[in-house]
DNA sequence: GTCTATAAGCCGATAGAC
DNA sequence: GTCTATCGGCTTATAGAC
């Protein structure tokens, strides 16, 4: 239980995701992660099998922590279900404007692994997409909204669509759009249920 | 005028499309698109200076087909504004059924080089995606709406969150969900202006 | 568990002949 | 304009010592 000190591990991943995401998965080598985590290659390999591997445990790293982000900024917004939800992409913008910003490391990953589609991290992509799209399904229907399923796969769309169209554009300002739209719909569908 | 047979040049750009397309940019070497184009690398090196000159080449050529293809689509279907702008959501669709389809490459070139903000390739794609919001917004303030240009900018979100969302779930059926949200947002503008 | 050293091959790009 | 041949460097991954 008492286990305090970073391990090497945690290290090698640690330098593997701010690599990742600032570079590209093709674009950084296992020898620049090796030496931004401060250790050798070899050490690198012995605690993962693969570049492939590593690359999982990238995007493990990082599915809690964005799904707690994006429901601590659901709850802490005022008013109605729809302002809640835009609040989701009005902080999102703002995120987006800092100049470290490159897109959702997930999208960014399934795109350049486009031609491997069974590999363990596009299904780690999925997995962590499809949790966020369950646990508004399950926020809609607590609302009482009619196909609250449909609702939050639109949501996902509109999501993901941002994170594509603001790191094409550099323009933060599709994700206050983005917010508009899901509003609208989340204001539709709670008028007709 | 008379100039019907493949150049060289031509051959190339061909070759590097189709490959950059189903594998990926950085997953894709010169001499490989050298030995699909029945090339050496030198006479590659020839009509191209490098690389990226290549990758944009790839893009600038799948501009104009893209966008008549998306007109198309609207053109030829019947029934409302709504009901033409959903066809179009359709009809990506059934293409994105298809098992060689692998996403937008304007799209997936620009995460795959989210670390070269300025690259020829992704001002391509922006542009791109630029023209079709501009046409999108035309067809809106010809119908009258207010605010078409909000409303052009929310189908874009939507369309190029459906490319992402698909892309990463392999499931087309979310490009249905992206039609229906897209003519409900475009039916709620008409009925308010 | 971490090290030094290296395998075996591919990368983008170029030299110089014809 | 297209060829053959090759550069120097980087790639993922491994061998074997400690």
């Amino acid at each position: 239980m008492a286990k305090p000190e970073r391990t090497t591990r945690e290290g090698i991943v640690d330098a593997a995701s701010k690599l990742f995401y600032a570079e590209g998965i093709r674009a950084v080598s296992v020898d620049a992660v090796a030496e931004a985590a401060g250790v050798t290659k070899r050490t690198l390999y012995y605690h993962f099998d693969s570049k492939d591997d590593l690359i999982a445990a990238y995007l493990e790293g990082r599915d809690q922590p964005n799904l707690s982000l994006f429901r601590k900024w659901f709850e802490a917004a005022d008013g109605d279900l729809a302002a809640k939800v835009e609040a989701i992409f009005v902080n999102l913008a703002r995120v987006a404007r800092h100049p470290k910003w490159k897109g959702c490391g997930f999208l960014r990953t399934a795109a350049e692994l486009a031609n491997m589609p069974g590999h363990p991290a596009i299904r780690i992509g999925a997995a962590h997409k499809k949790k966020f799209e369950t646990w508004l399904a399950q926020v809609f229907c607590d609302a009482g909204i009619d196909d609250a399923g449909e609702l939050a796969r639109q949501m996902l769309l509109l999501l993901d669509g941002s994170f594509a169209v603001v790191l094409l554009h550099r323009d933060a300002s599709y994700m206050e759009s983005a917010g508009k739209a899901a509003a609208a719909l989340v204001r539709g569908a709670t008028a007709t249920s």
